[in-house]
DNA sequence: AGCCAGGCCCATT
DNA sequence: AATGGGCATGGC
């Protein structure tokens, strides 16, 4: 099925590459293929268009947060001094509501990583326990991971983190940890709630709640951010936790969306 | 060749 | 609560 939307704070080079996501490709100008779970899409943009290409269209709708205006958000966190460049280089990023496992797994795999490996792992790992569906791999599901032992992690090049997903996945087992909890928390409970799992410290727990749960009060304090904070602040703080503290205070309740702009144009300087 | 990557775990203080 | 060392692997 294929469906046309209106383009407005929607620009997919933006929404794909700002470092929220790993399983898409670029296949043209403004035209990805993004994989989600078990579905997948084609996005483009032409013109002022947006042509969706899905069998589940109405998952995708979901996924990209139509709904949501980011014109307000926008206006609000360009007042703040020191956004407004990051915001007009990004101006078509949107955070996207992504599946909750499957952010799970892949931002316990980013932690001290680049992007570039922690594509090809989650391919892999797509590859090697997903299902094959039409030209794609699905990202595995809990139940298509209980089996694997550390070593299955360590050969499609987790390194150290293989203890980690395992772990993970045995703990979401036992039901000791259960997804839906999350849903009921307020951020900060949620966050507690997160980093019991190993693997999840304070950067993961912030990049969980923003991508699968559209929790925008959180400020994932990444290499990157470190970097920044001096820009905003002058000064070299050591303290992440304070330094995450003094960004959510300045940006307020759309922090992270904030952080996602910052993130994405600093980067562009690099690449 | 050596530093770095969307950091976390664990021991120690 | 806070600090510091160690850590698999590969990109650049």
């Amino acid at each position: 099925m294929i469906k046309e939307y209106s383009a407005k704070d929607f620009i997919p080079s933006h929404i794909f590459e700002c470092g929220q996501v790993f399983r898409y490709t670029k296949i043209g100008d403004e035209n990805y293929e993004i994989i989600s779970k078990d579905k997948k899409a084609i996005v483009e943009k032409q013109n002022d268009k947006i042509i969706l290409q899905a069998d589940d269209l109405d998952y995708f709708e979901n996924y990209f947060d139509l709904k949501t205006d980011y014109s307000e958000i926008k206006k609000e966190l360009e007042k703040v001094p020191g956004l407004k460049d990051a915001i007009e280089f990004g101006k078509g990023v949107r955070i996207l509501n992504q599946d909750p496992f499957e952010t799970i797994i892949s931002f316990i795999i980013s932690a001290n990583n680049n992007i570039k490996r922690i594509k090809q792992i989650l391919e892999n790992l797509s590859k090697s326990a997903g299902i094959k569906k039409d030209g794609f791999y699905a990202f595995p599901t809990l139940e298509q991971l209980v089996n694997k032992d550390v070593d299955f992690y360590k050969q499609l090049g987790l390194g150290y983190r293989s203890e980690y997903i395992e772990k993970t996945i045995r703990v979401m087992l036992d039901k000791q940890f259960l997804i839906d909890e999350i849903r009921e928390k307020d951020t900060s409970d949620a966050r507690e709630y997160l980093m019991q799992l190993s693997g999840v410290g304070p950067k993961v727990a912030d990049c969980i709640l923003l991508f699968a749960f559209q929790r925008y009060d959180v400020c994932p304090i990444d290499t990157w951010m470190k970097k920044i904070y001096f820009e905003f602040f002058g000064i070299n703080e050591p303290n992440v936790h304070k330094m995450r503290d003094d960004f959510i205070q300045l940006f307020g309740e759309h922090a992270g969306i904030a952080q996602q702009y910052l993130f994405f144009y600093k980067r562009s300087f690099v690449d």
